[in-house]
RNA sequence: GGCGCUUUAGCUCAGUUGGUUAGAGCAACGGAAUCAUAAUCCGUGUGUCCUGUGUUCGAGUCACAGAAGCGCCA
């Protein structure tokens, strides 16, 4: 039986992510889960969603200084505070794990282990600026100092922003910590271990040649592979992240940690560990089930461009160079960046919108959280960057949502309603040949979507889905029921039983975007049933893992999962209330309108 | 600096292995309809396919050079 195991890149914990982090790996990844999910009902297949936050190195030790808080409380109040957001995104992580987990820690050691018994790591000294006031060795980002090249003043350690080096901080003139300002620095040694990737080339490309990934992560890989892989740091000396133990590796590196991108990665196998130690599941659960040797396991990670060097090259490497049968990804998908009005959505310059924000500002509406992800779904950077325009989220939004599909089910409903009430009219079961033309259509459309679903190609798959609406206000713009009522009762019936059956259809086809937005329409039937969650209702939203509805993969596979529909209830209220011109404009006043 | 991506209608983008009059959505304009949240449906596009050179019977599609924008560089 199929499993598919499908991870989202692990966002930094520091602070809040921007709808560009969202849309680059997390949601569309949801996308892909909840479409694994729906269609496991008709085919039996497994679905496991993974993610977490990424919680070590130097920026998160550094915030929680200024901040006076312990490292661990820090970290642990970013990852609930993200946590939250998710879950009101309805972002659907059958866990959300952390890289600070001691499942992480014993994870992360034990590949250390493995590797060193393989040969493949290496004891080399580096040279670095420590910092006396500051009590620690300084990563090249924390140095500050004047450009021996431009003479600018703010050049940092590893590049300077004046002209663009790149620099050794030991070219700085008069370098200082850019933590404390001091600028008593010397250079120390220190002894580090280095993972000797060199020596796994031939394997990774043997490897990578195998793999149907998109082009954009295979010229990646090779092109590091080309030009030579270096052998790479793992440790660094901070005290934040999984210590390295000196009993394996003697007591040189007592005080050392590995270094972030080594652990972050296997927190994905960590996290799998934690949702099967959180059911009280043995081992076999989340190791034999998913990540260590089970051939019928497909594994599809996502993220964003900048992050496709750890996966197909860094993490491959440190599950190759283990010499155990765990899963390596089979399919990559990489998104490029949603940029704000062509400009960078950036954290530290406050631009664009911050997931929390995006929440609040559609906090009135109960499916609001489904107008991002529509939108953003629309609007993925799957070729290029792609540029988030307030008029354009309006247009989207309303038209789509409000206008093409909102409309057709309150018509239809409202329709039915004044000349049936609240039964569902039945079908004569004699249908025309427009009758026919229609399923053919729907069912063309529903053959492509779900094609592009399996592809996880989600500008297309938003497309079709917009493309079954439209068929729908077709059918009835032809058909004309109001017309049709006032000679042949019987007739008027059969267009509504099928608009209505539509309807449902719609709902399904559209739960893996727009999850909350499914679930009111499938609310206005009470014989079908509602959706159950997993995790607990964050302030008042709940995130609809469980969909009981299965993937609508062809007409005849919808029918076959559907209950007969005898009621319905008229929607209260507007199923997507419009965003006005007003509230738009003062978003643009608020947060911008043009690039930064 | 190295490498890569992008450049197609006012806007956002599709365009498979090169093959006849280059497509979709939005916007705009015209029309139909009135069940519906004035929503919907139908119709309307003379676009140096960034530029140049080349390969070819034939190039948006391939090659080379260049321009602009963007990204990555452990």
């Amino acid at each position: 039986m199929k499993k598919h195991l499908i991870t989202s890149a692990i966002p930094y914990v520091n602070g809040v992510k921007h709808l560009g982090n969202l849309v680059g790996s997390m949601l569309p990844a949801d996308v892909y889960a909840r479409f694994r999910r729906q269609l496991g009902q008709l085919d039996g297949s497994e679905t496991l969603f993974i993610c977490g936050t990424d919680d070590h190195g130097t920026p998160v030790e550094i915030a929680a200084q200024k901040e006076n808080t312990p490292v661990a409380a820090f970290v642990q109040h970013w990852h609930d505070f993200q946590a939250d957001i998710y879950t009101r995104f309805g972002l659907s992580f059958d866990h959300f794990g952390s890289s600070s987990s001691p499942q992480n820690r014993i994870l992360t050691q034990h590949f250390a282990q493995k590797l060193k018994d393989a040969g493949l790591i290496d004891v080399r000294t580096q040279t670095m600026l420590y910092s006396k006031a500051d009590g620690r060795f300084l990563p090249d980002r924390y140095v500050e100092g004047t450009c021996p090249k431009c003479g600018f003043g703010k050049a940092r350690g590893d590049q300077c922003d004046g002209c663009g080096s790149v620099l050794d901080p030991t070219d700085l003139i008069e370098p200082y910590s850019s933590i404390s300002g001091s600028k008593d620095l010397e250079l120390r040694d220190s002894k580090h271990l280095y993972l000797k990737q060199s020596q796994l080339v031939d394997k990774l490309r043997t490897w990578i040649d195998a793999q149907n990934w998109p082009n954009l992560s295979k010229s990646i890989a090779y092109k590091w592979l080309d030009e030579g892989l270096e052998d790479r740091g793992i440790t660094r000396d901070i005290k934040w992240g999984v210590p390295v133990p000196p009993e394996v590796f003697g007591d040189d590196f007592a005080d050392k940690v590995f270094y972030v991108w080594f652990d972050a990665p296997i927190a994905y196998i960590a996290a799998t560990k934690e949702w099967a130690d959180k059911q009280g599941l043995d081992d076999s659960a989340w190791k034999d089930e998913w990540w260590f040797g089970n051939p019928d396991v497909q594994y599809t990670e996502f993220m964003g461009k900048d992050n496709v060097y750890f996966h197909t090259l860094s993490f491959p490497a440190t599950l190759i160079g283990s010499g155990e049968p765990w899963k390596k990804v089979d399919t990559l998908k990489s998104f490029n960046w949603l940029t704000y009005y062509g400009g960078k959505f950036s954290t530290s310059m406050g631009v664009g919108i911050f997931t929390d924000t995006a929440l609040e500002l559609l906090a009135d509406i109960d499916n609001g959280p489904d107008y991002w992800r529509y939108y953003l779904i629309a609007r993925a950077p799957e070729s290029d960057d792609s540029a988030f325009m307030w008029p354009d989220f309006q247009a989207v939004v309303n038209k789509d949502l409000a206008d093409v599909l909102g409309n057709f089910v309150n018509r239809t409903l409202q329709f039915t309603h004044k000349n049936f009430g609240n039964s569902v009219p039945a079908s004569s079961g004699n249908y025309t040949e427009a009758d026919q033309a229609c399923a053919t259509r729907l069912n063309d459309i529903l053959t492509r979507y779900t094609a592009h679903m399996e592809n996880a190609e989600m500008r297309r798959s938003q497309e079709a889905l917009r493309e079954l609406w439209v068929a729908g206000n077709e059918y009835l713009a032809e058909q004309e029921p109001w017309k049709v009522i006032k000679t042949d009762k019987e007739r008027a019936a059969t267009i509504l039983n099928l608009a209505i059956h539509m309807i449902v259809l719609y709902a399904r086809a559209m739960a893996p975007i727009c999850p909350f937005s499914a679930a009111k329409i499938i609310a206005l039937f009470p014989e079908l049933p509602a959706p159950t969650s997993m995790v607990p209702a964050a302030k008042g939203t709940p995130a609809h893992i469980n969909t009981p509805w299965a993937w609508p993969r062809s007409l005849k596979d919808f029918h076959a999962t559907l209950p007969s529909l005898t009621t319905f209830q008229l929607p209260e209220g507007v199923l997507f209330p419009k965003i006005a011109d007003e509230q738009i404009a003062d978003w643009e006043s608020r947060f911008g309108n043009q690039k930064v």
